[in-house]
DNA sequence: CGGATTTGACCAGCGC
DNA sequence: GCGCTGGTCAAATCCG
């Protein structure tokens, strides 16, 4: 029995919906497509939405096109990277991105990591009964291990990131009062681009692994289930084509790190959230909340994060837990049940508590 | 044939 | 200390 519905858990666990909103009422009624640009949002664009948001929100996006995707992503990765076998009580970090360096800030890996819970629980509605028509969220995930969960009918599956540098877990499983919805569980972080965004973003990007070349179909199906979902078709296509310009920007930079990151990216922004003024703007308001107690600039969160939350766009970005039901229906078939896609609603502190607390 | 999935075994944490 | 439970490992198996 459990076994019956492991294929269409698998599967329906691969499409993994946008990370929730702020606000639960949300995910009845609005549709979430791929924009991390919108979180980005500076808290005057923010406190000036209204009627000309939309407008606004273009210029905004343009803007940050242009500044944000300068291309100190990688070296950002990398630096972070460095970190990861190091050893030590504090480690110093220097986000230097070159051209938007900010000011070298100094961790504490042991307050980072008691202040960010790197889990991130979603509760996700399925289409009824169609465990292939899904969507992904660009990142392949390989499945380690299943579990029958005590008082649960349906047992719960563990996937962990294929990326062997990244140790991005999830754990899946069937809500009981309710067959059509998963319960997933996002733990740790990727330290790499979905592999969607190098589709969608680079028109292929060049060279590509067989991992690569397998999501393609998959990136493209949920690519199109999104612009199904569209609504501002005019926004939408502006925000591919800028996504895709700043890919191909970045594949100036390196070909192998571009593979792997810049998929990632163009998922994080193909997606647009229909309400995302008002959620750019709570996130924005959540991470002034949180700055103050990190010791790092609202400016800082800005510039870095811009970057680093598409090369990290994980679920993980608030502590503590939180459960948001979305509703993820692609009438397109996923290929490859063990990837997903996702759309993010990107949390600047967050992101960065994030990198670093999995870095340490 | 290589990579992904399955599945039983093993281990660690927690409560009693 | 013991048993229960959840999480992970790894060999076997499957699949393209």
């Amino acid at each position: 029995m459990q076994q019956l519905g492991m294929e269409e858990l698998q599967g329906s666990a691969a499409a993994v919906p946008p990370p929730p909103p702020l606000d639960d009422e949300s995910s009845s009624s609005s549709k979430y497509y791929y924009c991390n640009m919108m979180t980005m949002m500076s808290d005057a664009e923010a406190a000036a939405d209204g009627s000309g948001a939309r407008r606004r929100r273009e210029s905004m996006v343009n803007k940050l096109i242009s500044t944000v995707y300068s291309g100190p992503t990688i070296s950002d990765i990398e630096s972070a990277l460095s970190f990861t076998g190091a050893g030590g009580d504090q480690q110093q970090i220097a986000m230097d991105d070159g051209r938007n360096s900010p000011p070298p800030v100094v961790f504490s890996p042991e307050k980072v990591l008691s202040k960010m819970e790197n889990k991130y629980t979603l509760k996700i509605k399925t289409c009824g009964g169609n465990g292939g028509g899904l969507a992904e969220d660009g990142y392949k995930w390989r499945k380690y291990g299943q579990k029958s969960i005590k008082n649960s009918p349906n047992p719960r599956s563990y996937y962990r990131c294929t990326n062997p540098r990244c140790n991005a877990k999830k754990q899946v499983e069937r809500a009981t009062d309710e067959a059509d919805t998963l319960i997933v569980t996002y733990e740790g972080l990727h330290l790499h681009y979905t592999y969607s965004h190098f589709l969608l973003g680079g028109g292929g990007g060049g060279g590509g692994s067989s991992k690569k070349a397998k999501l393609h179909p998959a990136a493209a199906a949920a690519a199109a289930a999104a612009q199904q979902e569209e609504e501002d078709e005019q926004q939408q296509m502006q925000l591919s084509s800028q996504h895709a310009a700043a890919a191909a920007q970045q594949e100036e930079e390196d070909e192998q790190q571009q593979m792997l990151l810049s998929s990632q990216h163009a998922a994080a922004g193909c997606y647009q959230e229909e309400e995302e003024e008002d959620h750019g703007v709570a996130l924005f308001a959540a991470a002034d909340q949180h700055r103050d107690n990190s010791g790092i600039t609202h400016d800082d969160n800005r510039r870095t994060n811009g970057l680093l939350e598409d090369v990290v766009p994980l679920l993980v970005r608030r502590p503590g837990l939180v459960s948001t039901t979305t509703t993820s229906c692609s009438p397109s078939p996923a290929p490859s049940p063990s990837s997903s896609v996702s759309a993010w609603n990107h949390h600047p502190y967050y992101m960065d508590m994030a990198i670093l607390s999995n870095i340490f």
